[in-house]
DNA sequence: CGATTTGCCTAAAGTCATTAGGCAGATGCA
DNA sequence: TGCATCTGCCTAATGACTTTAGGCAAATCG
């Protein structure tokens, strides 16, 4: 009867905002209607299904994370930016778990190509500018800081560092200087002396 | 009527091939059941619930990778002992991917303390000692090492590296060059210049 | 101000998880 | 071997979530 005013976009903040709460995999349509206090089925018109809401949070989170990057990126360079770009990550994912638990939800290929996945690509390899790497390193450097930063983010809010010293702030720190050293000395191929 | 001989093992061992043939997150009671040619609810005398399932299954994937490692590492030293690891993960979640999807499972505290994840860490630290570090860089070392081998695989299996050159395998390699560098010239900590 | 569109609702069917209680086949003991 | 017990799988039932079909009323538009 009343009328809410559900709409995709309300719902996909929404549902961003129950994935921080509950976690991402306790996402579900009955629970966002309940949320807005509405029937589950009302949600149907706006949300093809339980997928599409799931997809649609992913996208939100990846153009969220995208825009923060690109203002951590604004005006720094080489170290500086390699920091700010990979507490970027860090951070969002300790404020936001869910949002960035959907962030790494497989999408299919279309989907993905015109996400904002592919600016974090661009934005990493600007990154790198401030290194002297070319093709093919300056690519296996990008792969080689998403896992790092994905790894790292990934292990840290699953647990997996807890308990033990030192404290992970070091820790990240620490990783960040050794990434810095890594770029500015990034070693050649290695002569293949089965050759 | 007929007995079909279930056991938890035999429950855990079939969910972790439903895991690698559909995903971990398909693995479900239901589905098991059928694999069975059983009614659901006589799982139930068997595992706890689905949860407990999950976790079975997680901790046998955990076994299974710490057993494959300490094989990998018998008899090797220094980078040569670094991609034989490396490589254990990144196979294993080939041939695995439900199981390895698995590992990842989030352990409550007690379980995760007295499971093969704990023989994980033990074996970085051990193929940590063929390079010349001490604590606590041993340890940041070790994070670094975990979180390049999770999100590497975790991305690559996710599609993340798709549709680009150039292709893994090589990625792969230089990461294992580029680690091995970085650990024979573990970078210092920085003099802390506002001190 | 009536007609149409739109938004949320009721109803219903299917899947999965979980528990309670029953029956029959396996096991153990004389 | 025969009987009693126990164990393993079953039926039945409840409750949550997903999804579709079709209805009614509120908003909107001419």
């Amino acid at each position: 009867m009343a009328r809410v005013g559900l709409t995709p976009e309300r719902l996909t903040q929404a549902g961003a905002e129950l994935a921080d709460e509950v976690g991402f995999d306790q996402v579900t349509v009955s629970a966002l209607a309940r949320r807005f206090d509405v029937k589950v089925a009302s949600l149907y018109s706006h949300v093809k299904n339980s997928q599409d809401l799931r997809t649609r949070i992913a996208l939100l989170a990846l153009t969220e994370l995208a825009d923060r990057a690109a203002d951590a990126l604004a005006g720094r360079s080489g170290k500086e930016a390699l920091a700010a770009l990979a507490n970027v990550y860090r951070d969002y994912a300790r404020e936001h778990p869910g949002r960035y638990a959907a962030a790494q939800l497989r999408l299919d290929p279309q989907t993905a190509a015109a996400s904002a996945g592919v600016r974090h690509a661009q934005m990493t390899r600007a990154l790198l500018r401030g290194y002297d790497l070319t093709e093919p390193d300056q690519t296996h450097a990008v792969r080689l800081l998403g896992s790092v930063f994905h790894g790292y983010v990934s292990l840290e809010m699953g647990g997996g560092f807890s308990h033990s010293a030192p404290d992970t702030d070091a820790t990240w720190a620490r990783i960040l200087d050794a990434l810095d050293t890594l770029l500015r000395n990034w070693p050649a191929p290695p002569t293949d002396l089965r050759g």
